[in-house]
DNA sequence: GTCTATATCAAGATAGAC
DNA sequence: GTCTATCTTGATATAGAC
């Protein structure tokens, strides 16, 4: 991908993260490109092309995140505050893209749509993988890895949400209470 | 509210629960009801307005819930489950007009990002409400009832997101963990 | 490969007839 | 109170110049 290309999706991640994809306009990425609709046209012939780029890159970032999440030296706990705070660093004041591309789903065209569901099976994937070394053995405990897995993906995601319209730091909180629960799951199981 | 300022207050509501605020137009909403533009626009003179219709609806829905979470003789597992389920059921195969909202934050007029804000504190606080009798000395215990609503709310309504556009049922599975993380946090109190 | 110019369409919105 | 007709703006998209 050439430099203008990059530029153009990286742009748009953001401007996604912000706005939402429906919301975003080629006039918008013109302007603060400082260049013209047709430009962005010649490299992304429909907007459609563009958000699938733009998929593409979240599916890249998610990937690196991976790589940290399978080193056997760092903890359950950290791996969860690694997860969360990589993305809210990555989004800064916005929401995550995944979760902006999921409310806009209905609007997407059928390609953007598998790719949503693709990085939303994802990210479950890689939350299971996480909590994956937090029971060894769970036939013997009452602890189901999915639905916990599911159930720390979704409280991140939806503080984001709310933290982003409040204006306050509300994700800390939320990993105090996931951290309190990964102990007494612990607990449990010894 | 008249019969036809409230059915297209209705629908607006619903569309926003499909594809957002931002996504939907008077042409929808006229071509659904089989009316004009233009008598929607005499209902709502702007966009902004019906915006605010729904979210003053939003609220009413939220009151109502708040009833029941008041009633003593209801668990607080079931106080839960009924918050989800309650909603579920009013968007159906939609999102949390909400997180709808939420999401398309940047784009509301000021008005309406205000209301988006009141409804946000307002969920968390019923929230609070719910799970505020689980531990009745929270000093000596500790159990974070704010972290603990914020985690139940953003779970809740992260996995309606995940579930909406996998097509899974994933919101059942999140509703069971979160029993059994409250189940852990009473044996500590004990 | 990037631009100008323009086409086309849909959006939000208004004026005024009925 | 609802409609027809119309305006303006902005969006996606294309053709063709440079």
């Amino acid at each position: 991908m050439n430099n203008r290309k990059k530029q153009i999706t990286d742009l748009a991640l953001k401007l996604i993260e912000e706005k939402g994809y429906v919301a975003i306009s080629y006039d918008d990425l013109a302007k603060q490109l400082g260049v013209t609709k047709a430009s962005i046209h010649y490299h992304f012939e429909k907007k459609e092309d563009l958000g699938v780029a733009v998929a593409d890159r979240i599916k890249q970032r998610l990937e690196s995140i991976l790589l940290t999440v399978n080193d056997p030296s760092v903890t359950v706990e950290e791996k969860i505050s690694f997860f969360a705070n990589r993305q809210i660093k990555q989004f800064a004041d916005g929401i995550c893209p995944v979760s902006s591309l999921q409310t806009d789903f209905e609007s997407l065209p059928e390609s953007l749509q598998k790719r949503v569901q693709d990085l939303s099976r994802f990210e479950i994937s890689i939350m299971k993988q996480i909590v994956s070394n937090i029971v060894e053995h769970e036939e013997e405990s009452n602890v189901d890895e999915e639905s916990l897995a599911l159930m720390i993906l979704s409280s991140i995601k939806g503080a984001i949400q709310y933290q982003r319209v409040m204006g306050i730091d509300l994700l800390p909180k939320v990993l105090e209470q996931i951290n309190r629960t990964l102990k007494n799951n612990e607990q449990r199981v010894l």
